[in-house]
DNA sequence: GTCTATATCGGGATAGAC
DNA sequence: GTCTATCCCGATATAGAC
């Protein structure tokens, strides 16, 4: 078997393709981001991307197709960005996360205006978001988890909803800092729950 | 001068008049709470109030014009119930609001979809959520102040970033809550957080 | 793979009868 | 005040030439 067979070709026919499609998702990341699913168009993208929208359509179904495939690359994305580094503590992740976040364009705008708008049951990013909640929250608690087992949890606080908390607060500040980003610090909004909720290693 | 010129006439030609603005904004007020305001229509509005789209236009000169005419009456409404009473203390008031909430379908909605849609520049809604963030936040700033100086605010915690803090974590979890409404307990988690900021009276 | 052209639909606006 | 009818536009979707 030399010939190789899975997977798309990297030259030929399919790498104009996948580079189209690629491109086409990204110009949609940022209309989305700024307009909303409901407020953009395909057309709106299609001119971002420098191509037409019988074009555009030759790629994607629909309008649907294409916010999903935003969802997709977000989370490609987010994947190396967003995970931890190996021995990075919880809260320092986090921090610098959403300070990271405010000098990306864009991505907080998406999640922001993207995860109010969906959730209208007929939505069709509605179960991206409710699967993200979800796994984000698990993720976060078993965080919290396991900080109180090195007895760095503040008594009293309970991991699950600290999880919650430090979800909202997060999402709730970028939305603020979104409208007056000269007056909003979401890193250091986030940083100043954390302290009141995390004890300094050493206190254990 | 025994003749009434000032205001609305409760009976007479305007009476119907104001009734069916009134009866109009309400529906609005539902149908752009469940499906924002890209999303929504002016005929879906007309339907359900039970009229024709060009009687509606009779009373609005636009969708912008029903959109503000929703948020007034949010203000309306607000202002007896979000009002505090005399001497109710501001974290009671915060979580008693937030469970109040729960209870009136569509408040939640209306603030969280449109809050995040309106970052547009071009939101006819914009101006109305900078403004409110603004007031919003001075009021709750005062508040903590206040806390402060009664030696009720746990050391360390600005007033302002506190005030910011609330307001990003209610609306955060309220945003949990219309996707998981029987995961996520919004007041207990506003009286978490504010539990963890304030000292109760009898330590201070 | 990319385009132009067009069909079809749903939106907001307008005209005008009653 | 309320309606029907219609206009006009912008949106998605489709057909088919190159």
């Amino acid at each position: 078997m030399d010939t190789e067979i899975a997977g798309p070709r990297r030259r030929g026919p399919y790498a104009k393709s996948a580079a189209r499609r690629r491109q086409i998702v990204e110009e949609a990341y940022r209309v989305f981001a700024t307009r909303g699913y409901h407020g953009s168009s395909l057309r709106e993208i299609a001119a971002a991307a420098g191509i037409s929208l019988s074009n555009l359509q030759h790629y994607f179904t629909g309008k649907e197709d294409v916010l999903l495939a935003v969802l997709e690359l977000r989370d490609e994305l987010g994947a190396g960005v967003d995970a931890p580094e190996d021995d990075e503590p919880f809260e320092r992740h986090i921090v610098a996360q959403a300070a990271a976040n405010e000098r990306i364009p864009g991505v907080i705008a998406l999640y922001s205006v993207l995860s109010a708008e969906a959730v209208t049951d007929d939505h069709p990013g509605r179960e991206y978001f409710l699967g993200r909640y979800d796994t984000l929250r698990s993720e976060y608690e078993a965080e919290f988890a396991a900080l109180r087992d090195q007895g760095r949890l503040r008594d009293g606080v309970d991991p699950a909803l600290a999880a919650a908390t430090v979800i909202a607060l997060w999402e709730g500040i970028q939305l603020q800092w979104l409208y007056t980003p000269d007056r909003i610090d979401a890193a250091a909004t986030l940083r100043a729950y954390l302290d009141l909720v995390l004890l300094s290693p050493q206190t254990a």
